[in-house]
DNA sequence: GACTGGCACTCGCTACAGTCGAGTGCCAGA
DNA sequence: TCTGGCACTCGACTGTAGCGAGTGCCAGTC
């Protein structure tokens, strides 16, 4: 049952070959390529133990080896090591983020360095609302009946919402209006407002209840609730990269899934503090994504995180080296953000 | 030389079968489905002088016709009628677009839209800020030597830029800011606005010069100039729809062509009033959507335009359908915008 | 002069048979 | 426990043949 080191060197050398090649690995090829010091013969032996527990796989009879979702799961797990970034990687991180004047600079060119790096598909979620503080909140009339409302988070992002009211506004009162809500909601997480609107309404004076109401409500449902996060996308063009073999012939159910928002959360937004995710195949919840394979990691100003970037690729990916990208990109995106 | 009335009705079935069957249509075939009161040979006779002609031609000399470019071209011109769209097509578009709350909300709902009815790529241009008036600027302090522009046009976009001042400045001196651009630039077009910016440093008192100048500076710079044009996509997963028949067997030159914001801007973003403009295959000057047609138009509140949107496909693709989505959304958003 | 029916021809598509070779599983022997 | 040898499998490729959709051309008809 257990697999001893020669074994799983041979798994090893499986995937590095399959990944290398795109092609199916037989024992012969192998023993050429590596030093595993003995015969195509007991490479077999070792491969048919291998496809026994399930890791490797024949496309078909008279061919060679195909590492499995669960043959690369132990790979990840147990058998790589994470590649250092060359210099030259490195150096072309920093040369594409500083510069950047703006949050949405930041996230734009993030998303495309990482493409551009790992040749697959970047996805950088903007820095989660709830995972951010208010920084300040602006209310700009509009017309007499409309205000538009304007928050800053302490992320960088800036959120917009009109607001109509129920009734008309004296400029004054507008005035009051961002005064309290500033004192009130100034400085605190999105995520424990609500509460504090709630507060907000009820300590109002009497001619600003009505305003405050719905302005609390569009705080509430816009902001808080859902729907707020944000997502850039890059690269989608690499996923034609390795012809029609990867993805089993089809992008659709991939390109499909791209485009909802709510999946491509899922994937990279429940990042978890210093550990980078890796979903294989099959692991994945989306059915469409059963052929692809995720590599993401949480980002964040120090220590904390704010949101979630990663790749998107076949399950035939360079493993140690995305992770090591994503990690290293996930990084310098922190430092960018503590340095505001 | 000339095309009688037969070829030409010959070429538009032609069209419209290729377009249905996306094969090659021969023409024993053309005569039963469609009613042209001649035999095969007489067809063919018009489809050698419409061959000739480069109207269309021949994948293989035992196959059927297929159009080319030129004949899809004189298809749009000359011998489509811009269908109706069905009530149920009517009934979608409202329903999408009512309960927009936003310009965001509206562009995505648009785009969404788009893709959904005419089962293609869809592009859509934010309003575009040169085609915009300054409605109100808001300068947010972030620290003593930091301010957020934030710029709310009268089309609903709202910018926001850092901006990083030479030396500290107190709050009140922020007012004086703000009040000073807000009177100077307020209701003004963005593409007027140079000259202004330039009068707005010279007239401001000299404790405010240092601050001005580099606010006007971010000003012209980020969004006067460019790189203000924002841009949603949706809808690529429908590039897979008709196998690998359509872009030649690749996605590749077309997806590239997406994540190019310029190339998108070329694209729709050059709308005139009240046309809609059609670009069949080579007629596209960038050589990744040869193998593609792209249909635009202008929207905006009223009679004017602020922005473009369009769908892209394969050239085979049923013109006149696309088209009358096309307009029938773009208007259906300007009068969405008109309300504001 | 325009249209039509007929006919020979082209050529891609499919099916089928045969060959090749990479790769395997198994077994006997070291 | 490993290794060399051997028989076997089966996909990939090649060549051939038949089919049929579709064409171009031509002589005949209205």
């Amino acid at each position: 049952m257990g697999l001893d080191d020669r074994k799983l060197a041979v798994l090893r050398a499986i995937v590095e070959d399959y990944v290398a090649t795109q092609e199916p690995v037989g024992s012969k090829a192998l023993v050429e390529r590596h030093q595993l010091g003995v015969s195509p013969a007991t490479v077999r032996n070792d491969m048919a133990v291998l496809e026994e527990e399930g890791y490797i796989r024949q496309p078909h009879t008279s061919a060679g080896r195909v590492p499995t979702d669960r043959g690369y799961r132990l790979f990840v797990d147990r058998l790589s090591r994470v590649k250092p970034l060359s210099p030259a990687e490195r150096r072309a991180i920093e040369r594409f983020l500083v510069g950047a004047v703006d949050l949405d600079d930041v996230v734009h060119r993030t998303v495309r360095l990482l493409a551009q790096l790992t040749r697959q598909v970047a996805v950088v979620q903007y820095p989660s609302l709830a995972r951010s503080s208010v920084r300040h909140l602006e209310l700009v009339p509009i017309s007499t009946t409309r205000l538009m409302l304007v928050m800053i988070a302490d992320t960088g992002r800036v959120e917009q919402r009109l607001v109509e009211l129920p009734a008309p506004i004296p400029a004054d009162d507008v005035m009051d209006l961002r005064r309290l809500v500033n004192d009130k909601l100034g400085g605190s997480r999105l995520s424990e407002t609500p509460p504090l609107v709630q507060a907000l309404v009820e300590e109002s004076a009497p001619h600003l209840r009505g305003a405050m109401t719905t302005l609390s409500t569009v705080l509430l449902e816009t902001l808080v609730e859902r729907h707020e996060e944000r997502i850039a996308l890059a690269g989608t063009a690499n996923l034609t990269r390795g012809g029609l073999l990867d993805f089993q012939g089809s992008l659709r159910p991939i390109l499909e899934a791209l485009e909802e928002e709510v999946v491509l959360l899922k994937l990279i937004g429940e990042a978890e503090p210093s550990t980078t995710r890796v979903l294989i195949g099959d692991e994945n919840e989306f059915d469409n994504l059963r052929a692809a394979s995720v590599v993401s990691t949480g980002y964040g100003p120090g220590a904390t995180i704010v949101g979630g970037l990663g790749v998107l690729g076949p399950t035939r990916m360079d493993y140690p080296g995305t992770i090591a990208t994503v990690r290293a990109v996930a990084r310098y995106v922190g430092e960018l953000l503590a340095q505001n």
